[in-house]
DNA sequence: ACCCAGTCTGAAACTTGTTCTAGATTAGCG
DNA sequence: CGCTAATCTAGAACAAGTTTCAGACTGGGT
């Protein structure tokens, strides 16, 4: 009961980052809210995670810290709303132009590295961003867990398969989920290559049956 | 040149956590050494990542902070480190009781739900070092390499391979490796199920051929 | 035994995330 | 309009990682 298989492409992109449960916000409410998470992109675009001070985002949002801590309870909480955010805006990309190839895994390692090219034009981005989500302790689990589900959400959409995904599809996604992150960390981090994440990737997506149901046969020749 | 696949099996348990590079230490300075990571050990098994201060640990291990700070120029260095003793402890016990399993990828998952169940029984030493470890930025990134080249000489022994490592294995061990890691973090902050857990592992291992591996030129048997 | 260089100690200072408080502002409502 | 509750602001205060500094200690060479 984890992960909604069902529609896929739905309307998750628009309402991106909407609390959902809440009060509704006012206008002013909203206002400085997207005010604070574009002063986080712009801090975190420039210096990545140490780059984003708490009492920097106030001041350059133009909100009291204690304001800020209302909004967002943590540095953390704020990151990945950040994250959530930008996942939101590459989802409805994606959606627009979404890959061609006419095998699912190639689709799914198509639209990861397209993902994987948005966060080399905004590597400090990418850090501040990942190192939240990694780094984020049980208090911001829903959070996480949303930007999980979009993830999800966006693989599913880039295999666009005609059913309902069954359990080994989705084992697949989320080993390729794991994959990602992990890659990309290595990556941010220095300890791997463009050229190796792409390999990763690619490895990692032949976990998605070629075409059809049955299991693992002779491959990579 | 990043993974040395040449023989894993070797001496890499016995002198872990030796940096390698600069003066050979005393032996006060050794056993300072050997107090720290242990002060460091048992903070982090109580309460977790935050439960390791840099105070505590100064002066739990009997040492001025300054020295602390000498020994590992940060918490992260210091949790980095702890994790690769911890591993090489780990990489120890298993070299005396290797898995049985015919099968090269059944016992790389069942080396790893070892290494899990490891974790089980101190979850809190567990979120303490992996979140230091995927938290860690390029100023750690030598340990943190140093803590992957152990677990992917773990998971090469797993495999027990007759020759050396195609590129293609070693791309595989990497992919699950990944998902080792992230896998972990998803289970340490409560967003996945060990039985979760458990199915990502033993998806992932799929991706290591089912016998042997032809490309080098040798047969199948 | 003496001296030098490097190491260790103890304590204070600095940084940045987080919390708290008192007063000003705003929103909703009769 | 006037009232009340919630929200916002400014700023101090606190917590923990990190840095710095003066002085004590250690080990090795002469």
């Amino acid at each position: 009961m984890t992960t909604e298989s069902k529609s896929a492409m739905t309307s998750v992109a628009s309402m991106a980052s909407t609390p959902a449960s809440g009060s509704p916000l006012t206008e002013r409410q909203e206002a400085r809210r997207r005010r604070i998470l574009q002063a986080t992109t712009r801090l975190a675009s420039r210096g990545g995670f140490d780059a984003v001070q708490m009492r920097e985002v106030a001041e350059s949002s133009g909100v009291a810290l204690g304001t800020l801590y209302r909004y967002f309870p943590s540095k953390v909480h704020l990151l990945v709303a950040t994250m959530q955010d930008q996942l939101g805006q590459l989802h409805a990309t994606l959606c627009k132009r979404p890959p061609t190839d006419p095998d699912p895994a190639a689709r799914v390692a198509q639209t990861l590295m397209r993902a994987f090219r948005a966060m080399q034009r905004e590597p400090h981005l990418a850090d501040a961003m990942v190192r939240a989500l990694t780094f984020a302790d049980r208090s911001v689990s829903a959070e996480v867990d949303m930007v999980s589900r979009l993830t999800t959400a966006i693989i599913l959409d880039a295999m666009g398969l005609p059913g309902p995904a069954g359990p080994e599809q989705l084992s697949a996604v989320r080993v390729i989920e794991h994959t990602w992150h992990s890659a990309l960390i290595t990556w941010l981090s220095g300890r791997a290559s463009i050229a190796q994440v792409k390999i990763d990737i690619e490895t990692v997506c032949g976990l998605i049956g070629p075409a059809a149901g049955p299991p693992a046969g002779a491959d990579t020749p």
